[in-house]
DNA sequence: AAAACTAGTTTGTATCACAAACTAGTTTAT
DNA sequence: ATAAACTAGTTTGTGATACAAACTAGTTTT
């Protein structure tokens, strides 16, 4: 039978969006990271960051910890299982798209 | 070395958004389609499609054709050879991912 | 001739991505 | 000592976007 297009609609758009799809794959390859090696890893300004980062802290995807190096700030940022499991999905997500879109 | 994943956000906007992937997988497979077929295989709303259909249509990646069926107005919809060359960069950016994210 | 249907478009709302400006504190230079 | 510059972010303002409800224009059915 014909594909499901209709399908492609339901996708988690938290990931979806690009910008936060790279901080997750991020997270999820290197088990713990700060707030500037993801800076500099995804290109991202600061307060792009910091939006994204509270949006999937909301969604329980990732776990922000405020602590100090010596007397400097510094945030450090976790993947959750929650978070762990919506990345899986969405990458289950994408290999379903792209046998849609093979024909 | 560790992949770009600053690179995750280059993608093209408007085929990324799941409405418009879903219109131009579809027109991509059957050549030519009208207003209601995509409005049922794609489950949007009316509105929804025509808002779509116009940005597709801006970006000269769908063609869109006024005419009748019998005194009834049909409007019929084409994927232009500069949006199947953007759904085929698309599918590729969608492999990038996919590897991106297996590590 | 009213009701219901076809085929869309326009409009209003709410969300969202993004960057600029701001906050709070620390280190360095004069 | 104190001003300048830097670290590490957050808040705010703006413009774009997705979506559905309401509307338009005409046709067919009852």
């Amino acid at each position: 039978m014909s594909p499901d297009f209709s399908a492609m609609a339901d996708v988690d758009r938290l990931i979806h969006e690009p910008a936060r799809l790279m901080i997750v794959t991020v997270l999820n390859t290197v088990e713990e990271a700060d707030f500037l090696y993801l800076l500099h890893a995804t290109g991202l300004t600061k307060g792009n960051l910091s939006a994204h980062l509270s949006k999937l802290e909301d969604a329980n995807y990732v776990e922000i910890e405020k602590t100090y190096r010596g007397k400097i700030p510094q945030t450090l940022l976790r993947i959750t299982p929650v978070g762990r499991k919506a990345f899986d999905g969405y990458r289950d997500y994408l290999k379903k798209m792209l046998r849609t879109m093979e024909g």
